[in-house]
DNA sequence: CGGTTATATAACTATATAGTTACATGCATG
DNA sequence: CATGCATGTAACTATATAGTTATATAACCG
């Protein structure tokens, strides 16, 4: 289990319930009773789903009365965007085909990894 | 282990030594061998963690000779890209403001959670 | 063919995760 | 101060993950 901010930040998005909460978050603060009211699971389930949300910063936990309101907190999501900016260009159109361009330049010992073009039989 | 393509690939995503492969592979197609080299770990560890990769799509499985290349597949990215889109409003700082105005013009029940700003003491 | 190289798989261990039920704590209020 | 609501924690189960060593497959090369 890596400690790391950006590996707790992914674990902690990687599961729909957890991504679901924060949507629901992104329109206001709530109430873990509030928060656990669409789903079928049972409330400590939440309280769980909450702690690994809280403990990547992407939840801030509050306090009113006999209430523990949770707010949303994007802030990690922002080194998340911009680990993702690295790969963007492998991912767009335009500099995916750049991308193969460069590659069929120089014919890698490789170049069958998975393309799509099918490579000359040796005559 | 939720299934859905976007919770496998932030899955994918969350540990070290898989996102420095796809740093490597971001340069281009490699063996095995090759993306194991700078890991301090055995082969059928990088093999698992490549498998991981594959079943996100993010790597694609090559075929020359005894080497089984592989290389890199950005475009699962673009769904967490996407999905990253509908919070950058809330860690981008001017409407990091305007989202704390609009809370401020409702009181809520729930204004304290995790808020920087004191609440008035009830008189 | 037989050895070497490259990679994959099996079997095992340790730890983490996601859920459950049962119980504990804390605050507000009649 | 007793009761009830909101929440958190403990203890337990089942499954998944990350690593290991040992073994298997597969292709090339002399």
């Amino acid at each position: 289990m890596p400690t790391d901010q950006l590996s707790k930040t992914f674990a902690a998005l990687a599961d729909p319930t957890r991504r679901e909460i924060l949507a629901r978050l992104s329109s206001g603060a709530a109430s873990v009773s509030e928060i656990a009211e669409p789903f079928d699971m049972t409330m400590p389930a939440i309280s769980k789903h909450l702690k690994v949300l809280e403990k990547a910063g992407l939840v801030i936990r509050g306090k009113a009365a006999q209430w523990r309101p949770r707010k949303l907190n994007a802030e990690p999501m922002k080194g998340v965007s911009e680990w993702l900016e690295n790969y963007r260009q492998h991912w767009e159109d335009r500099l995916d085909r750049f991308d193969a361009f460069l590659t069929d330049l120089q014919p890698d010992k490789y170049d069958d990894a998975g393309s799509t073009k099918k490579k000359e039989a040796k005559p």
